[in-house]
DNA sequence: GATGGTAAGGTAAACGTTTACCTAAAAAAC
DNA sequence: GTTTTTTAGGTAAACGTTTACCTTACCATC
């Protein structure tokens, strides 16, 4: 009899004395069309009952549920199931539910999940790593509302959230410049990224002399195209050197091949990485990295949907910081030369 | 007029010169009820309009929908956002959507998503890393397709799919004996869980001799726990020593904390951890951890819930493996001690 | 006292499915 | 040649909402 969530609205209107109609716009808020009293006995009855309105029923009417969905290139990156996290604790705070899928960058399987949502009359969908498919051009052109994360959208404007990766490709070019390397050399993932794309032209804009030493692999993994292209893109002589790595990912297998050659990072290299993954500060204190503020994607995502929900195509750029970590050995016996962390010896 | 995902069935209906019910019946491929020149004009008409029912109708009328809820304790842990992203790929195997949802292991929260996953007609709900609250109770004894997974439900027999984690942890016991580490020391997160629990129990049966010395803190993250009780929990004497870790976070914090006291891990102190992080043999090859068969969960959740729609109460145990990482120093200066890796130098 | 506005609430339609039930023809059984 | 069964398909109800429209009462205004 009490709370066990399968009440309909009838049923509330029936212990309320009044019609589903009263319910409904009880439920919902509708000023000036319940009195007060009325109002306490809707709400009274619908405690008791433990009712909630059916999301099935409300979609069918409303044409639109309260669904979001988030397709994401690659969850197998921590940097991404960060940001999945953020963006569902923002959308439970407007009461609405995250659909999560990995699309592992293939276009059918975008496709796929991009009808799947339509049919399931999804509120938007956040595309975190778009890839270029057919029917993404044609739900953009029928003005469905996605919101593009990280990577722009492949089909030109559309909303967009995320960092300023040509600027951020700058700041790490920067750094190496600031550190005395002149020719870093570059490993990096699939090209269909623009945001892959904007990084390294940001990158190559500021270091114009360093003939691009450019890397990738057919490798599965990122870590694994780092470990077999880190010694190939290392400047010859023996002067100080170093790689910028299009992920953190990358950068973890360039550095493993870097050990095992005897390298010392980052004494003798110097690896930038990118996303600065949230358990660098803990495994990885000899890799600096351009840090994405992964709590700031969920606010950030929701104010945009708010926009492109009023009609507005969105940009929110959120702000990047290079977090330059001076390298801790990991074995006592050799000095650190600095730290970066914020935990006392 | 063709293919943009908003047609209805009444549209296909006329287009193929049938009744609704024929193109319904056709689209669900229920046999002897129409012929096959009929079913391939069904079949016509609707990949012409780009027909795909809308899940709000089918939810409704079925009393279900093809929703399936994944309620996760922490997904700030890789290792829950990699069975995550397994249980996921399962689903959508199975025609089903997968929605996700982090309860930060309150109650509260937790309620609240049972209850808006029950109003969305899900047709299971996975919960990975169950606590106690009220609507648990409710749902689990109104019949509620509920599958728990790592954690046992706190309110008795349900579903279950996971690991042996008494004997994971009595293999961790035998794996310090055979190392010659008779005390080693112990640090846990919330003992909510009975998972830990069942870890820490199979541990003392195996070393009952060794005196617990068990911490834990008040802090928020695993790793800082680690960093906090890493040396109060190192057993006195100058032998080698070693701490359980009932997280790879843990222990991540742990090691960074022993590193800076001087110690060298794991030729001073033996770490192990839980889970083992898929990242793990990139970025923390000083680290022996159980590993957990990620890929195995999604396979065995679709299978378990096959088995609650029929009635019955499945219990699926998933292989466990300790893995021994020999440790490698991460400064070449200092000579490996062994290697674990599959790569070669 | 007629007129008009507004607050309060009811009636019924509509959203897109699936499916129980019905009908008619064809095939099979006798 | 009658009866029964099977196949092929249509009709309509039902699922649980929200909302356009209608009605009634009340109150204010002239």
């Amino acid at each position: 009899m009490s709370a066990d969530g399968t009440a309909t609205i009838a049923e509330v209107a029936a212990r309320a004395g009044v019609s589903i109609a009263t319910v409904s716009r009880v439920m919902n808020g509708i000023a000036k069309r319940a009195g007060a009293d009325t109002a306490e006995r809707v709400w009274a009855a619908a405690r008791a009952l433990g009712y909630r309105p059916t999301s099935a029923g409300q979609a069918l009417r409303q044409k639109q549920s309260r669904l979001v969905a988030l397709l994401a290139a690659n969850l197998a990156n921590p940097a991404m199931a960060a940001i999945a996290a953020s963006v569902e604790a923002a959308l439970r705070e407007q009461g609405l539910v995250m659909v999560l899928a990995d699309t592992h960058d293939e276009p059918d399987l975008q496709d796929e999940y991009l009808a799947e949502m339509r049919a399931h009359l999804a509120r938007g969908i956040v595309l975190l790593g778009a890839i270029a498919s057919p029917r993404l051009r044609q739900m953009q052109a029928d003005g469905a509302s996605l919101l593009f994360v990280n990577r722009r959208s492949p089909e030109g404007a559309a909303g967009f959230v995320g960092i300023d990766n040509r600027r951020a490709g700058a700041d790490v070019a920067a750094f190496f410049n600031a550190q005395g390397i002149a020719s870093p050399g570059i490993i990096h993932g699939a090209r269909t990224s623009s945001a892959t794309a904007d990084r390294i032209e940001g990158f190559l804009a500021t270091l114009p002399r360093a003939k691009p030493r450019l890397a990738t692999g057919p490798a599965a993994t990122h870590q694994q195209i780092g470990y077999d292209c880190a010694l190939n893109v290392l400047a010859p002589g023996k002067g100080r050197r170093g790689i910028f790595c299009l992920s953190d990912l990358i950068a973890y297998g360039a550095h493993r091949r870097l050990i095992e050659a005897g390298l010392r990072v980052p004494e003798d290299v110097l690896l930038v990485g990118f996303d600065d993954n949230p358990m660098n500060d803990w495994v990885a204190p000899w890799l600096s990295s351009v840090r994405v503020p992964y709590d700031g994607f969920g606010p950030a995502v929701v104010s945009a949907f708010q926009s492109i929900w009023r009609g507005e195509r969105p940009e929110i750029i959120l702000p990047h910081r290079l977090v330059a970590r001076c390298g801790q050995a990991l074995d006592p016996a050799t000095p650190a030369t600095g730290r970066s962390g914020q935990h006392s010896p």
